[in-house]
RNA sequence: GGGGGUGUAGCUCAGGCGGUAGAGCACCGCCCUUUUAAGGCGAUGGUCGAAGGUUCGAGUCCUUCCACCCUCACCA
């Protein structure tokens, strides 16, 4: 059967369910029980008590005279059965005209069948809304990778395995915000249109305001906004935040992604290491139950303390390569030994380094592991380190090779902060796309006074991958970015 | 963007060296008043991703294109 017979006849059963009498798409249905409380409760319920509950039919076995079903609510199934002397024969009539994907609302006693399933035994019934169009296959479920991120209802209603994971997602968050909050942080939002955008370093989505006639980006990150907060005096913040980055999509990037970042002024990237430690360890006690994180058949141990190691000293063990002391030429011959396809003319010493540490450090970093005082011309807004001029306090945490976290003592000298943008701006100039631009405006803010403060941001969609062992970023984001689709429209529409 | 893979019924999948398109589930009909992916009998259902080409003949071979997946490049 094509789809189009598919659905016509479930429309030719709606319209002999209405021609009957029976509300199709009624306004509400009132429940006493969800399926999981009427098996919890049994034994208060059984025999005895009249309950109702509703749910998505899933699976219905028809024998004659009587039926069972099984219909699906958020907190799991319960069985139905329908027989036709409990029912009276119109009604039966009715249920003979259901199809899988409809949702009922049901009224009943609970009872235990002879093979001891718990079940309601129906004396009303009524339709919830009748489904016009046919769920996956009842056993296999939904495999179609490409269906399941374009229809994720239908991935969610077929793959129960589905909603475990974005609830893990949710606890995961709510447990972040209790974090933050217990600590005296301050949920803020701040502009997701930008007239700049900055605060890292990506190519940026831009649109246009009418009114305004002016382009803004979408941001690609919170951080400038933040401080300016923490320069008016709030002084523990943190947003949820939606980024955008107008840049490649894989298995660990979606163009809009999920970062926690939050800011405390008077502290500095040691204490972000701890706060960081804490934060993961309460989610992994709270959501998992345990300090063992398995990933793709790797398992790591959370419990602290972390080990910490500085950037410098790991290229130095992985890559050989004396970070610091090497020119710009070294630094482009190293890396033409590790891949010598790559186009390093028109790389940055800033973006030499980081290829360089990519190449060669990064497959190592099975953590949890800190890594700690970066180079300065990878760190735009960081503070220079205290003992050492050349590198930054600044951390970035990995877990599975992957980086899930970075962090500064944010730079708070306005005149330094002025110098570094210019850095930024000419590399902006010769062509690095993803160089930040001069931020005037939040020049002037630093130049108020910031408290020495600490930031993090956190790759909370990464930390979710790990959490729930999931493959891809497009296995923990419910719509992840996809190529439009083409559409048809149902036949009987196509005339009009 | 480069390389590899996938695309066949509503869903899940088979289709050897080119010879009339298959299964299970769903759907439809009949039987069945405690079933468990209920069972039994029967029937329907296809632009084989799209467009070209080779051939007497293409799901199968060739070319181009589209979508998705993996991988590399780039980034977070």
């Amino acid at each position: 059967m094509d789809l189009h017979s598919l659905r016509q006849d479930r429309i030719d059963k709606l319209n002999e369910i209405r021609s009957i009498g029976w509300e199709v798409y009624p306004y509400k249905f009132n429940r006493t029980h969800t399926a999981r409380e009427i098996v919890e409760k049994f034994d208060e319920l059984a025999d005895s008590v009249t309950v109702s509950a509703a749910g998505r039919l899933r699976l219905i076995r028809r024998m004659g005279k009587a039926s069972f079903a099984d219909i699906h609510d958020q907190s799991g199934k319960i069985q139905l059965y329908f027989k036709k002397d409990d029912l009276g024969e119109e009604p039966y009539n009715i249920f003979k005209l259901l199809d899988l994907g409809d949702i009922i609302g049901v009224e009943g006693v609970p009872f235990r069948t002879r093979t001891g399933e718990i079940t309601i035994k129906i004396k009303r019934f009524e339709i919830l809304s009748k489904s016009i169009r046919p769920l996956s296959d009842k056993w296999k479920g939904l495999r179609d990778q490409e269906m399941r991120c374009r229809q994720r209802y239908l991935d969610l209603i077929m793959n129960p395995q589905v909603r475990e994971v974005f609830i893990m997602r949710s606890k995961m968050l709510s447990s972040c915000r209790n974090f933050l909050e217990e600590r005296g942080f301050l949920e803020v939002e701040t502009p997701i249109l930008q007239p700049l955008y900055g605060g890292a370093l990506a190519r940026p989505f831009i649109t246009h305001h009418n009114t305004l006639d002016m382009n803004l980006y979408l941001r690609i990150a919170d951080e400038l906004y933040l401080k300016r907060l923490i320069v008016g005096g709030f002084d523990k913040v943190f947003e949820v935040c939606k980024d955008f980055r107008n840049e490649g999509m894989d298995r660990t990037h979606n163009p809009e992604f999920t970062m926690i970042e939050l800011y405390e002024a008077y502290s500095d990237y040691n204490d972000m290491m701890t706060l960081i430690q804490e934060m993961i360890l309460r989610m992994a006690d709270e959501v998992l139950g345990s300090r063992q994180l398995t990933y793709q058949d790797i398992s790591i141990d959370l419990t602290p303390p972390w080990p910490r190691r500085d950037y410098c000293g790991l290229a130095k063990e992985y890559a050989g390569i004396d970070v610091l002391s090497y020119g710009d030429e070294e630094l482009r011959d190293c890396l033409k030994k590790l891949n010598r396809d790559l186009d390093t003319s028109k790389m940055n010493r800033g973006k030499l380094i980081d290829e360089l540490f990519s190449k060669a450090v990064e497959e190592h970093l099975q953590g949890p592991i800190f890594i700690t005082d970066f180079p300065i011309e990878l760190s735009p807004l960081t503070k220079v380190h205290r003992n050492n001029p050349k590198l930054t306090e600044r951390f970035e945490l990995y877990l599975f090779k992957k980086e899930v976290a970075n962090a500064y003592s944010e730079l708070n000298d306005p005149l330094e902060q002025r110098e570094r943008f210019v850095q930024q701006v000419r590399w902006l100039e010769s062509g690095d796309e993803e160089a930040q631009p001069m931020d005037e405006d939040f020049l002037r803010a630093l130049e108020y006074g910031m408290p020495p403060t600490g930031g993090m941001g956190i790759g909370f969609d990464r930390l979710v991958m790990f959490f729930t062992g999931q493959p891809s970023i497009r296995d923990v984001i419910f719509f992840p970015q996809l190529r439009p689709e083409e559409f048809a429209a149902p036949e009987e529409f196509e005339e009009e």
